[in-house]
Order: C-alpha cells, then sequence, then structure tokens
DNA sequence: TACCGTAGTGAAATCGATTACACGCCAGGT
DNA sequence: ACCTGGCGTGTAATCGATTTCACTACGGTA
C-alpha cells in the first residue's frame, strides 16, 4: 500500500500537496498533472482508515436488520442503499437475527468505526441506543420504533393494518377469526394483533377470540407451527390474519396440506411474498412500503448527517390493502 | 468519545497500561481494576479506527454479493455469518447488483479500510481483483470463480446440474426442452445453459435445439420475458430448464398464466425456491447447497487470514437433483 | 515606492491506539 | 556484595491522511 508520503515523494511535492490535489483545493495545474500521475503509477489509495481517524467521520451507513432471509429487509435495505449511495454513502448491512448481543456488537462497531449514521429495524424489545445517542451518532429507526428512545422512526401505521385486514375477514362473513402474529416483545407485532382485536371489537362480534391468537417467531417455522395449533383446536378459527409475510408462507403450507386453502379458510396477511403469487389463491393482502420505508429513513439520516437538529420525527406510510 | 488518554489519566497510570489492560499483556492486578472502572465510568469504547490504522488490519470481513434480494444469497450469507462470528469478525454485506462499477467501489473500500478478508461473488465478467491480490488482501470467490485470476473459489457444479436437471426432462419423454438462462457473461449461467447442451445432445436428440435457448437477467421479470418468448414460438418448447431460482419464478407465472403448468409443461430449475413450495407442483429442482457455500468460503477465507499461503484452491461443491 | 491581499506551498501538529525500548525494582543465585 | 533475569510501567515513535499556520511571490492600489 503506497503512502500519500510516497506519492508526494515522486511527484517531487509535500505530502500536504497530494492532499490537496485528492480534496480538489488550490492547486497548481503543473503540479496536480504530476501528483496525479505519481498517484496512478503507484496506484496509490488513499487509506480510509487514516482518513477516518482524522476527520472523526466516514461516508459509511451501518444500516442493522433483523433477519436477512426476510424479503422485505432486503427490499427496504435496497431502498436505503439507492438513496445513500446517491449521496456518495456506502451502505453496509448487519444482520442481527432478532438477536440482541449481535444487535449490541454491531452497534458498538458504528460507533468505534466512527461511521456517519445508523439506520435500525431493532431487534425485539427495547435496543440500547444510548451509547449511539451519547455520541450524537444520527439514528434512524425504521419499521419499528424503539422503546423510550427519541429518534427518528419511519414506521407504518401498523395497528390501521391489521384492523383493515381483519376487517376484510369480517365483511367476507367469517365468524371465528384467529390471528398469528409476531413475538410479543416486537412492538410490530402486538400492534397488527391489537388492529385485529380492533377489528373484531367492531364487527359483529364474538366472544373468546382470545383464545385464537398466536405468538410466533415472524419466521416460516413459526406460522406452520401455530397454524397446525389452531388447526387442532376444537373449535377451529374458519379465518386467520397472519402478521407477516414469512409466516404467512407457512400458515399457507399448513393449509394447503390440510386441504383448507382459501375460499375454504379466510386468509389475510400482513407484508408482501415476492414469490408466491403464482398460483392465485383469494387472500387479503396488506401491502408494505417495504422499498419506501427505507428510501425515507435514509433521506432522514442524510438530512441528519448534514447538520439537521430539530426535534426527532416520526413519519408513518400508509399501505395499501388488496384482495389476491 | 472519551480517549485512552483520558482512561489513563482518570485512573491515574499511562495510555500504554489502559490499551495491554485491554489486550490481555501483564498489568499489576490492582491497577487493572483501576483502568477498568476508569473505562466503565466513562464509558468508553476503544476506537477501530485508530487501533486498524495502527494494526494494519482489522476484524472485518467482507462479502460481496451481486443480488441481495435473492434468496440465494442471502443463505449463502448466513452461512459466511455464522463461521465468521464464531472466529471473532464481523461481516459487512456488500451489494453490487451486478454492476461493475459498484463492485469495483465496494472492493476499493476493504482495501482501504484494510478489512481481513473478502468474499466476494463476482458480478458478471472479469471482475477486477488485482488491487486486493496486489496487496496480499485474502480473497475467496464464491459461487462463480473470476475470470484469469488464481484465487480460492468455492463452487458447484453447474455443468453437471444442468444436465442432471435436463436429463430428468428428457426422460421424461420431453421432445424440445428449452433453456432459460442467465447474461452470457456469468459464468455460472453458460456452464448450466452448456450441462442443458450436453444432456440434449446424450438423449435421444434433435436438432435446431439452440433455438430454445435464452439469455435473460437471473432475475423474476427475466424469466418471465424469456418464457413468454419461448411460448410465443411457432414450435414451442414442451419443457423447460430454468438456469436460476428467481428466473424461475417468472417463468412459473408465465406458465401458471397460459395454463400450462407441469405435468403439461416439463419443468427443471436450478436452485431452491424458499418460499414456493406451497402448492405442489411437479418439477425437478437442482439444489443448491447455499449456506454450504457461504460456510465453506468463509473457512477457506479465515485460513488465509492466518497465514495459510498454500496455491490456491478449488473446492466444487455437490448439488442434489430431486423432484418435487 | 510602500502596502495589501491572494494564491500556492510546505512544515508540523493532530486524530487514538499499539508497542519497542528503556528503566526501576526485586528475587534468587554465586 | 554483586550480578542476572524478569516483571511492571512509562515514554515516545508509529500508522497515513488532513489542516492550521507561516511564508513566499506576485499583482494591484494609493
Amino acid at each position: 500500500m503506497p503512502t500519500i508520503y510516497e506519492v508526494a515523494a515522486a511527484a517531487g511535492v509535500s505530502p500536504a500537496t497530494v492532499s490537496r490535489v485528492f480534496n480538489g483545493a488550490n492547486v497548481s495545474p503543473e503540479k496536480a498533472e504530476r501528483v496525479r500521475e505519481a498517484a496512478k503509477a503507484l496506484s496509490f489509495t488513499p487509506s480510509r482508515t487514516a482518513r477516518t481517524l482524522r476527520l472523526q467521520s466516514s461516508e459509511v451507513i451501518a444500516l442493522v436488520i433483523p433477519d436477512i432471509e426476510n424479503p422485505f429487509f432486503t427490499a427496504l435495505a435496497r431502498g436505503v442503499e439507492d438513496v445513500a449511495r446517491a449521496a456518495g454513502y456506502s451502505v453496509v448491512l448487519c444482520n442481527t437475527d432478532e438477536d440482541h448481543e449481535k444487535e449490541l456488537r454491531y452497534l458498538d462497531i458504528a460507533l468505534s468505526a466512527t461511521m456517519a449514521g445508523v439506520i435500525i429495524a431493532a431487534a425485539g424489545g427495547n435496543s440500547d441506543l444510548s451509547g449511539l445517542l451519547a455520541r450524537k451518532c444520527p439514528v434512524v429507526a425504521v419499521d419499528r420504533s424503539p422503546h423510550g428512545v427519541d429518534v427518528d422512526a419511519v414506521i407504518v401505521d401498523n395497528r390501521a393494518g391489521g384492523r383493515a385486514a381483519t376487517k376484510a375477514l369480517v365483511e367476507q362473513g367469517f365468524q371465528r377469526i384467529a390471528c398469528i402474529t409476531g413475538p410479543s416483545d416486537v412492538e410490530t407485532a402486538t400492534q397488527r394483533a391489537g388492529g385485529w382485536r380492533d377489528a373484531i371489537a367492531a364487527g359483529p362480534g364474538f366472544d373468546g377470540h382470545e383464545r385464537y391468537l398466536r405468538y410466533a417467531n415472524f419466521r416460516v417455522d413459526g406460522g406452520a407451527k401455530a397454524m397446525s395449533e389452531l388447526l387442532a383446536m376444537s373449535e377451529p378459527p374458519d379465518a386467520v390474519f397472519v402478521a407477516n409475510n414469512l409466516m404467512s408462507v407457512g400458515a399457507l403450507q399448513v393449509l394447503s396440506e390440510q386441504a383448507k386453502l382459501p375460499p375454504d379458510t379466510g386468509v389475510a396477511i400482513f407484508g408482501d411474498l415476492p414469490f408466491l403469487p403464482l398460483v392465485p389463491i383469494p387472500i387479503t393482502v396488506v401491502h408494505m412500503p417495504a422499498r419506501h420505508l427505507g428510501v425515507t429513513a435514509a433521506k432522514l439520516l442524510l438530512e441528519r448527517i448534514n447538520g439537521d437538529d430539530q426535534p426527532a420525527r416520526t413519519i408513518v406510510l400508509r399501505n395499501q390493502v388488496a384482495a389476491v
């Protein structure tokens, strides 16, 4: 790795001048040319590490997500990346696997590597953002707004979405509408279940629906397991609202095995299934603006990075409900 | 951000001693305790940037992939992550979008941030790894082995896989077997098509099958477009081998729309569809050991990072062929 | 002529952690 | 009593880029 000093020596100038050439400061054309030639000859690349140390900031932003195998988060990541890249930033993805320890470690790295900012879809429960905030590292929460800390957030109206999805099932005349939601310490999970409760209370109503509520793990196996349990009940539900995309894959698999696919069973799901809509099954889908969440979060973060210090904002995006 | 100097001052020792405490060198128990207390009180985190600059190496490895929205690559990423994390390394994901410029930029970052190593599934064509290699940065290629450079690689036998998939179709009695493969500058794409060619030549044989070959973009829309074209031919194929997972989603969608799903049309695909196997469709699948590719690549990389400098190796994993 | 401003340049300090080197001290051997 | 060896510790150099400050040279103005 050649350094700026070697380039300077080769070009017969001082290191300061080399630095100035690479940062667009005033340098005589003739010397600038000599420097560029020397740099090319040595195939010199300025050390980001040294630069970051000196400037106390880098052009990298961390995107921390709980499940890289969930297409929702990868679509979100694309949104973040597109905006960030256009503004000259690079994005590194950190997969926490819904695990607090991993999350903490990545946040620690973001901090000690003086990254420009962090976009985080927090792992369940209350994430510890205090370290970042204390150091004034710009943070934007996305999809899930962390407990107790006051940061910019970009979310969807989970409760309204859950309500709309369930309402659609009510209107289709289903009587025993179950709900499969995510971990009880994940905000989006409880809110979507809350929407389900709202819709049932507002509908013709029936008692004892709480026994049709299941908390699962937001993944395919969780959805399958919960659906199996529900179908094994003495009075099984005739419809189900599944609160995320992956779990609905599991639920549909189980329904398929037991020959109870829609329209026999009413199904409404929260989130999109990019690879599913192959065989049209009549289900109600609450679409998630995944990419848009990412785009918006990235824009907010860039504003913060550029010094905007107004009080924290929360942006709530709409999700569209559609029958498929 | 408190520094090691402030901690030293607070604990009444020298910065060197603080450093030694954090790196497990010989320090008297009493001073070590004082340092730890001071560090905690100031909530001190050592600067990775400074450490990296001084040591000329970090504990971060870069994983460069062409499409983060492809479940194959995310599964691979999980494999890499699990192994790396167990060895104390962190993984940052870089999505190149099959774009050389983005790829180059990420490789540049990996280099100038003195990352511990790079695992790369190269974007189409010949990636420029010369910079990394010249600086002796450990590199392992995965899924695709880059043209012309001699690095460790972990791949599958694409040709054999394509052959097996197509052979299955031949044995099922199909006569006009098409092939939808990826970009012609991506090695895996041409090799899988090569396997298709092999199997047809070895079978009962029919002429003019080259007109049933389509190069697409390895994504859903590409598969759909190619399938539409094939079905619009005056003598359309009666079976198709689709050379990656996402394209097969597109192809199946088109077949579904035109009511030509299997068993009417023979379908064999290369790669897994984690979210598809809902409605059982009789297709032949060449399973990809995605996670295993990642695991193996990470292990090789760790060996290189630890100083192993034997000549480059290529590891070829098997894929299992199964009817669904 | 004297003075001022500006553009171009280099020397040196700086960012924060690591570590080679030197020093002081004490135990153990002769 | 003297030397040897090792442990604990601090001083200072180091990694590579950025930037302040000081200085020079030159053109323009009074």
